[in-house]
DNA sequence: AAAAAAC
């Protein structure tokens, strides 16, 4: 993940005939931005932009209101990065960083900036965005959250990759969380992905790693290997992609990794392993295999990270966990350092997962303003049996009107694997390139599905749950819900594909019958990032039982605040100095690709349930695909 | 109820 998705973006699209960039060296740019939550207290969401862009309110002319409670949890916040980074002159380095590094200071000429920072090219991060962001840090003897790398103390190996990543200056969730981390202590800190959050629990394992660093497990000799670092993910892609971003960071450094997942050869993991390995980026299935067979043990695990700490904890993957945490040879909570990392963290879960923490900090770092409002999300009622052919509408008009820019992708979720496959082969009749992505494709079919849409060659992905998560795909214009996700939380995490590192991006639902039950906190939810709701909508949420709001305290699922909160005190906050005057909404950073304001179809997006949403082959696509395929697919 | 995650 990185940064910078919209200059990594047009990296590649702009830049399709240049040789193969290592997976790992892409995306080596810096990004600036914040997400936010609600305090948690009265103060309402705030936000502040970057003073180049004045400031930005979440609700304009809602500082200081009392939005919401405790009780009912903050908001999640998206993270927004801004894509600007200085240019520092190049220095000789030998390997490809510098390649890769040289690429995005073209690119950064080029980018086109959505929301035209007025400080132009050359800029640089402007930092004073992040005076300004509401941060929660809960616990005891909080560690002080530093300004710099410089100041951490990071090692010098560590400290010149990070220079040659040309991360100037630490995001807010590496400003608290590696000095928390560094100073050894446990932590459960909600930010969202793409928000710097793989390098904040990465640099202080790196760097950990290089002081403690003893020759003593140089050479494998039993077969057997102690990784001092694990880092656990619910995919294999996710997996994949920090393995990369670590590889980077530890450049140099002697420190190794390994990953481990599933559908690939594990053989060829093993012999990785052989060569030794620091830190063990893994998928749980997998990594029990390789305990089982002897052949890792997590005798001296010193960090173990959870990433996408909700989902690691929910009731398909809590039971593999809490075997490998708490079953298998690791070290106790206490003598390990544990750091849980997620954007959405409901406090059940937050509860599940303290069992794992000693004496933990709980941080919630972001800005309001978050990506939500930079994601215009837009919710249509289609039945199920209209849903095709609005959804070859909608990219007809994309096509058509290049509201998305040339090499925007559009990614589409659906609820099951057999839909997906379905969707891809529809879609690819009908002249929209697509290729699918799920579980039950062999593992090396979902990574050439990923790579084919990340290129732009198929610029159309059907994805299941297991896209939605993590994954930091540059360049995502759009995110449609053909299918709406069960839960909100999902669904938090499948725009949050778009709409990142700055740029602004769009997120469509296809709202159903069946959705019945999400329709209050999807209200909720797009209230809080200041969304329009249509009228239809606003009535079933009125009517309709709230679902998942259930199990929660309030209608929010997204707590993010310290579960334990609500029984003890211990709290710090950090407030910026300026969230009252906050309000100069800038109206014209909306999403280049707006179909709900450019598209001719706008006024096919706020149907009544009860009107004829939409009508098949009433519209002329000019691809062919009037033809309805009907296929066994189905 | 689906998806993900080992062979």
């Amino acid at each position: 993940m990185s940064w910078s998705d919209d200059v990594t973006g047009s990296t590649q699209s702009a830049t399709r005939v240049v040789p193969y960039v290592p997976p790992h060296l892409r995306n080596s740019v810096v990004n600036n931005g914040a997400h936010s939550f609600d305090n948690g207290n009265s103060y309402g969401s705030y936000s502040t932009e970057s003073t180049q862009h004045g400031f930005r309110s979440n609700r304009p002319g809602s500082a200081g209101s009392s939005r919401s409670s405790r009780g009912r949890g903050g908001r999640r916040g998206q993270w927004r990065g801004r894509g600007r980074k200085s240019l520092g002159s190049s220095r000789s380095l030998s390997q490809e960083i510098f390649e890769v590094c040289e690429k995005f200071d073209d690119l950064e000429v080029s980018e086109e900036d959505g929301n035209g920072g007025g400080g132009g090219g050359g800029g640089g991060i402007n930092f004073d965005a992040y005076e300004d962001i509401p941060v929660e840090a809960n616990g005891t003897d909080i560690p002080t959250a530093a300004n710099t790398f410089v100041e951490i103390c990071l090692g010098e190996r560590l400290s010149e990759n990070i220079k040659r990543c040309k991360y100037v200056r630490p995001t807010p969730i590496q400003r608290h969380a590696i000095p928390i981390a560094v100073a050894g202590r446990d932590l459960m800190a909600c930010a969202q992905t793409g928000s710097g959050k793989t390098a904040a629990f990465c640099f202080p394992i790196i760097s950990g790693i290089i002081k403690s660093r003893s020759p003593r497990f140089g050479g494998q000799t039993t077969g057997v290997c102690f990784p001092s670092a694990l880092i656990l993910t619910p995919t294999r892609e996710l997996a994949s992609q920090i393995h990369d971003e670590a590889k980077k960071f530890a450049y140099q450094t002697g420190v190794k990794i390994v990953v481990a997942y599933g559908g690939a050869s594990i053989s060829h993991q093993f012999r990785n392993l052989e060569k030794g390995v620091d830190i063990l980026v893994a998928t749980p299935g997998r990594l029990v295999d390789m305990i089982e067979r002897g052949r890792i043990s997590l005798r001296l695990i010193k960090y173990l990270t959870l990433d996408e700490a909700d989902r690691m904890l929910d009731m398909g993957f809590e039971p593999q966990i809490r075997k490998i945490v708490e079953r298998m040879d690791m070290p106790k909570p206490g003598v390990r350092q544990t750091m849980l990392f997620s954007a959405t963290f409901p406090s059940e879960i937050q509860r599940l997962a303290s069992d794992f923490l000693s004496n933990y900090v709980f941080l919630a770092v972001g800005r309001v303003g978050s990506s939500t409002d930079l994601i215009a999300q837009k919710v249509d009622y289609v039945e199920d049996m209209d849903k095709r052919h609005y959804l070859m509408h909608i990219l007809h008009d994309q096509k058509v009107n290049g509201t998305c820019g040339k090499h925007a992708l559009t990614l589409v979720f659906v609820e099951t694997k057999k839909r997906a496959d379905a969707l891809e082969y529809w879609l690819s009749v009908n002249g929209f390139p697509a290729i699918a992505i799920h579980g039950d494709k062999v593992q090396m079919e979902r990574e050439r599905a990923l790579k084919s849409f990340k290129s732009g060659a198929t610029p159309i992905m059907v994805a299941t749950d297991v896209a939605s998560r993590g994954l930091d795909i540059p360049n995502v214009a759009h995110v449609i819900n053909f299918d709406l996700p069960r839960d909100i939380d999902d669904y938090v995490h499948r725009i949050g594909r778009t709409g990142r590192a700055g740029k602004s991006g769009i997120a469509t639902a296809f709202f159903s019958e069946k959705n019945l039950p999400l329709a209050k906190v999807l209200v909720e939810l797009m209230n809080e990032s200041n969304q329009e709701i249509p009228d239809w909508l606003h009535q079933y949420a009125e009517t309709s039982i709230s679902s998942s709001g259930g199990q929660r305290h309030g209608s929010s699922k997204f707590a993010a605040y310290d579960y334990r909160s609500t029984t003890s005190g211990n709290e710090n906050y950090y407030y910026s100095s300026s969230y009252g005057g906050a309000d100069s909404f800038d109206p014209n950073v909306a999403s280049p690709c707006d179909v709900s304001g450019a598209a001719p179809s706008s006024s096919q997006h706020h149907l009544s349930p009860n009107a004829e949403p939409y009508a098949a082959g009433q519209y002329a696509y000019g691809g062919g695909y009037e033809t309805v395929v009907a296929t066994g697919w189905d």
